[in-house]
DNA sequence: CGCTACCTGGGT
DNA sequence: ACCCAGGTAGCG
């Protein structure tokens, strides 16, 4: 549930609501719901400290706080924040509570209980999370044909499970690789590093095109008010086997590319 | 690189 | 009563 547009969507919303309020103190709620430090001191270090941005890195949202420490949430499959007034009932798969002045909460939530949340001061968190292995953010004015090109050059692996790889390049889930690729009119099981200039044109308008439309629609989920988000329902192939390609009508096809889910139009991708 | 574990609710 | 899930870390 959790890709960039649903990401986006939250970090987005975190900046109009949260940025600039103190956080009073936190709850965990699941000890393994934090990464680091332990919860205790999680919740010992949070308290009194205020919220100073919300950006994203991949599908990390990084909350820098004052005092010189950095929250990171990561929604992992279906994790998700919710803002919320003191005193409404916690669901069962609230993993963390934050409590925000102006009586009000933030829930990380996960039924799957996936979802994970560190605190660091930001270098730390950069190194302990890894976030400068990350490839170039496929948002990001910069990305282009030439960087997508260099990032896969002479890889064997298919291009679906390539796309995935957030070190590679920074902003694919699943269900995004599989519409970006059809957009593209890119057969996913083809190697990466076996696809042509004008193909790789293509496919960075497509992912740009694929990312844009589902962060404009605000994701397929609820967003951190609990207002559905439009993106659901506009899918052209994801999780739509045996049914007709939007585009040429073919029977949509689905088989597992490693461990994943895959959908593609054996007509219009080659 | 490819595989598995992580965990619970919903779909088949 | 089984699967299975849009992500990632960690293993060999």
């Amino acid at each position: 549930m959790a890709e960039v547009p649903e990401v986006e969507t939250l970090v987005r919303d975190l900046r109009a609501a949260v940025v600039g309020r103190r956080i009073d103190g936190a709850q965990v709620l699941r000890p393994e719901a934090v990464r680091f430090p332990a919860p205790d001191e999680f919740e010992r270090l949070i308290a009194g400290r205020i919220v100073e941005n919300a950006t994203r890195r991949a599908k990390h949202m990084l909350m820098p706080l004052s005092g010189g420490l950095m929250l990171a949430v990561h929604c992992m499959l279906w994790g998700t924040l919710r803002l919320i007034e003191r005193g409404a009932a916690r669901p069962a798969a609230t993993l963390i509570v934050w409590m925000l002045d102006r009586g009000e909460e933030l829930w990380l939530l996960d039924t799957l209980g996936y979802a994970r949340a560190a605190l660091a001061p930001p270098e730390e968190l950069a190194r302990r999370l890894d976030l400068d292995s990350l490839g170039p953010e496929a948002l990001d004015a910069d990305f282009g044909p030439a960087v997508l090109m260099s990032r896969l050059a002479r890889r064997r692996a298919p291009i679906k499970t390539v796309l995935l790889n957030q070190k590679v390049l920074a902003g694919l889930g699943n269900r995004d690789a599989d519409e970006s690729l059809w957009l593209a009119g890119i057969d996913p099981r083809r190697a990466a590093g076996g696809l042509a200039p004008a193909e790789i044109e293509e496919l960075t308008q497509a992912i740009k095109a694929v990312l844009d439309e589902g962060i404009r629609l605000r994701g397929t989920q609820r967003d951190l008010f609990g207002v559905q988000g439009k993106a659901r329902h506009r899918r052209n192939i994801f999780e739509r086997a045996g049914r007709p390609c939007p585009r040429c009508g073919t029977r949509i096809q689905h088989t597992r590319i490693g461990t994943r889910n895959t959908y593609w139009c054996p007509r219009c991708q080659r």
